[in-house]
DNA sequence: GTGAAAGCGCTAACAG
DNA sequence: CTGTTAGCGCTTTCAC
């Protein structure tokens, strides 16, 4: 059986409250109690009971992030941000995932898988508004992404518009003419359109021309993704001087694809990722990629959470972060290794 | 506020332990009174509140899952394993990382971070048997990984000095007779012990020398350590026909440096990696690599937590999961890929 | 089959 | 500064 605060309180010769109050450290304890009591505290072994203390708070110290997948080593970074930043304010997390299914969000949304949580942070895909409109739930939700809700909910995010602006930007910069989007669409929902719009907003005003037949839908955001939307692009006859992909598996898979091809990166195409994701760093061509703050988004997620939970703000915030354009290989050109055994890691 | 089983009693008119039957399943209810209070539930839109159910039960639902780091794409996927391993068995996951460092690894193993869990599933890097065999914790433990302790835990892992011997036979079969071994040591601890066993057990059977001047040490695990221990074997003048990693991300850090120094692969030097993370699979060449079955690993924690919980196991279980040589480019020779538009991804 | 009452371990009022 | 008391929402005996 687990020692209780009663215990403690009898072995001491003091009262439950008084121990307590050592436990929460309680302003008003004499020094003299207090010792007393955390003697007994340690010869007991006594750990507070943390059910107890949710049922009688109504809190649990516990955050839920959902995520879409792991598998996107961009998300497997962002929950590593939110544990941090969760544990910083004493919090834990819980995480689960959603694969990206419309009908796993609704649920998770309304959390009904994890019912022992203060709070919850999500980044949906394929979500709708009404879906979000019809949440009746009283735990705070902060949004995460590039889907972006007129609805009373805080969000998260870098600006992803400006972001597929630059990348586009460099990519024209660089003499490029034709740039294709890899980017992902499916049903009716399209999480890729705040890029695309970046995409099309950038080459109008460089004045090139904006092809649709250079934009390739897919069904997910991976690898296998990415390679099929560049196989497809290729075998249309098409031979675009540079892609931009909506993330960096898409973008590695493209690659992957062109060198089967013959196609030399950046030579013959230059392609630009999204997200930033340390794979990107270690092929044979190292992968220039747009890189969001993860760590900013990750601990801006929490911080909003529990501001909301403390009841100090009210008003809904649109909070974005940081990003910038890290320029490696697949864009500026193959440089060779100085074979002198220093080893170079592009940042 | 909240609607409580209390509430819904008066709504129905009914006393709470009925609520509570009907809410719990309870065998011996009439089917009216079901209908009637199953009405109120659905009114007042009546949800559990689990703190009271957890403190009542001394049961919470949660597991605790503790991993080195999700950088390393294997162990995103194992996490995706284990949460839904764990959602078939209506438990949920709390996801804790340790960056592999001791005395996170302790704190994680006390359940000091996470006092809300019925068990806890963990990962260890450089956790020694004596912090285990001090861990004064009721909470069952499950350990996963290369690590094994002659401890009273369930411990779930493939047959690591097995699978480390089929990769050397592979690459020996091949013609390699110089096989490196990149792997991670640091301090006292050696995670990679097993499988160098095994490096070192098959060389010896195929009457091959074992040159310990093959064996590179690294600090971490990851892409960048990868490349820096290809690096130290290069510049130390060696020539190695082969490499075996001791995961993926290593394996294709030494194929960047490998590529730099103008080393083909797998002509020049071939390269199986361990993990077979999906990464692996979509670089310009693919990645040969041990494939645990994730998903049976993840599977047989969850149980193994739960079984111990229901306490109807006592003795302590070594559990094997399964693995097998999933060979790619990286060493059965450069495929060229047909130009037809279909697109080849090596399961 | 259903109801009444006790209590899980803790914290928050309020007394003292 | 410390003790007493009530009750968070639920499950679990035990009567009826």
């Amino acid at each position: 059986m687990r020692v209780s605060l009663k215990d403690v309180a009898a072995h001491a010769g003091v009262s439950i409250k008084t121990v307590s109050n050592v436990v929460n450290d309680y302003q008003h304890v004499t020094p003299a109690m207090r010792a007393r009591v955390q003697r007994s505290i340690d010869a007991l072994g006594y750990r507070p009971n943390l059910a107890a203390r949710h049922l009688r708070k109504g809190r649990t110290g516990i955050i839920a992030l959902a995520l879409p997948e792991f598998g996107n080593p961009y998300f497997a970074e962002l929950a590593a941000a939110v544990i941090d930043a969760a544990a910083e304010h004493d919090h834990i997390v819980l995480l689960d995932h959603t694969g990206g299914r419309r009908e796993q969000e609704v649920l998770v949304s309304q959390a009904f898988r994890a019912r022992v949580i203060d709070g919850l942070i999500l980044s949906p895909i394929e979500l709708s508004a009404d879906d979000l409109r019809d949440r009746a739930e009283d735990v705070p939700l902060v949004l995460l992404g590039e889907r972006e809700y007129d609805l009373p909910y805080d969000h998260i995010a870098i600006d992803n518009v400006a972001a597929a602006r630059t990348a586009v930007r460099h990519l024209i910069s660089l003499g490029c003419r034709e740039v294709a989007f890899i980017g992902a669409r499916r049903g009716n929902s399209e999480p890729a359109e705040l890029r695309l719009r970046g995409w099309r907003a950038e080459l109008t005003s460089a004045g090139l021309s904006v092809d649709d037949g250079l934009v390739a839908a897919t069904d997910g955001w991976g690898y296998g993704d990415g390679a099929a939307a560049m196989v497809g692009i290729l075998t249309a006859g098409r031979r675009p001087d540079a892609v931009f992909a909506y993330n960096d598996p898409m973008a590695m898979g493209a690659m992957r694809v062109l060198h089967e091809w013959g196609l030399r990166v950046p030579e013959d195409v230059a392609v630009v990722g999204f997200d930033d994701v340390v794979e990107g760093r270690f092929g044979a061509v190292t992968l220039t990629s747009v890189s969001p703050d993860k760590e900013a988004i990750g601990r801006l997620a929490v911080e909003s959470v529990l501001a909301r939970l403390g009841g100090t703000t009210s008003e809904v915030r649109r909070i974005r972060a940081g990003h910038r354009l890290v320029e490696r290989e697949s864009t500026l050109g193959r440089r060779h290794a100085a074979h002198d055994g220093t080893i170079r890691v592009p940042s």
